[in-house]
DNA sequence: AAGTTGAGCGTACATTTGTACGCTAATTTA
DNA sequence: TAAATTAGCGTACAAATGTACGCTCAACTT
């Protein structure tokens, strides 16, 4: 790559990077105006559309990105499950890792979920359907559930996994093994629930 | 109550309705100015600071108008309920029809349940929390629950509830009801891993 | 009847925002 | 080496925002 591109590159990043340390409890990205994030990345306003057509693009990048850093955080932490131990008990404590040391990717997704962009929107939708059907096609094979109660069970653990994160944001560390615990007890209801629900279309055929 | 006092409450309202009035799916409270609402409202925007020290005390004041709707609402389909028939179906199609006829009172509740503001998130979750606890005690009562696993079901649901209402909010109302039917699919899964980790709990001891 | 209160208004201003336009200087291409 | 490309800058401007200030006049109090 030539100089003049890896400059580019360098620069792109100072502006993914800068809206991203932007991001707090207090501050989402809808309320980032495209000179804060020029000012922070240390660029002139005007010199940021050499990156993104408009702040939307942007937005829509850090989502993309933020996805994929969370996939791949969680992937490694499936392969310490491998090892043995509770699947359940293991995801959980994996993405309060991964919450802790992410805390900005978790806020831009959980927001622009709700959000007020269809992109933004639909854009979340994709990273979380990912994580679904990844789920959705182990829980079909390792537990033999039907096509459409492994989905519905999927989407409901990762449902209440991503609204924990969300609480789990707000709260001080202290309080989030509590909430770790709880949520546990709450994918076990699912588990065990779609479990028996299984059972008992079985027997009826 | 005198004249005045009676004008002063019917241009409240005209606030509060027309900030109501603005939020859209593409439109969420923390983007409305003072200015635009004041002028939905047909009033000067300087006058709006006679009625609300400024947006965010209006927002709250939304908030707790919405959630107090919301449970009124919830609280006449319970009693359809009790005529009869599973608590479960009934409740989620409560739920869908309340969610149709108030929309704009589901989308300030769930943006600002991530939003930018504490005292706004605090505010939602407040209210979530009176379906929480409502929903909890009944649960104890009706199932014979230990209080702690009433809680942790109770929550579950009421998120799995919410959550549905997010994504039933983008869409169209012929595909609400396959959601409507995978929520209550879901819901089942909760109640009934519920009742055996109850059982299990119970036969230990 | 005289005095007080307060809802609503108009004017005004400093700030911030997005972005159009044209320049510069360094890199890349031919 | 000459020409073309382009990342980044500075200037500029129109639009919108929150809110301070002081006025009016109808409603209320005494």
């Amino acid at each position: 790559m030539g100089v003049r591109a890896q400059q580019k590159e360098k620069t792109r990043r100072a502006l993914v990077d800068a809206a991203f340390n932007q991001l707090s409890a207090e501050r989402s990205f809808s309320s980032l105006s495209l000179r804060e994030v020029a000012r922070e990345a240390g660029i002139a306003p005007t010199s940021f559309y050499r990156h993104f057509k408009d702040m939307n693009e942007l937005g829509l990048t850090m989502v993309d990105e933020g996805g994929l850093t969370l996939r791949q955080m969680m992937r490694k932490g499936r392969q310490r499950a491998e090892a043995g131990g509770s699947v359940i008990r293991i995801s959980v404590d994996t993405f309060i890792e991964v919450l802790e040391s992410n805390p900005n990717v978790f806020r831009i997704l959980l927001h622009e979920r709700s959000g007020t962009s269809a992109a933004f929107r639909a854009a979340v939708e994709r990273e979380i359907e990912h994580f679904i059907s990844e789920l959705a096609h182990y829980t079909e094979a390792q537990a033999n559930r039907t096509p459409d109660l492994a989905r519905a069970q999927a989407e409901a653990l990762v449902i209440l996994v991503f609204n924990a994160g969300a609480s789990a944001l707000d709260i001080k560390r202290s309080e989030r093994k509590a909430l770790a615990d709880q949520l546990v007890l709450q994918l076990r209801m699912v588990a065990t629930g779609a479990e028996a629900l299984q059972q008992k279309m079985d027997n009826r055929a």
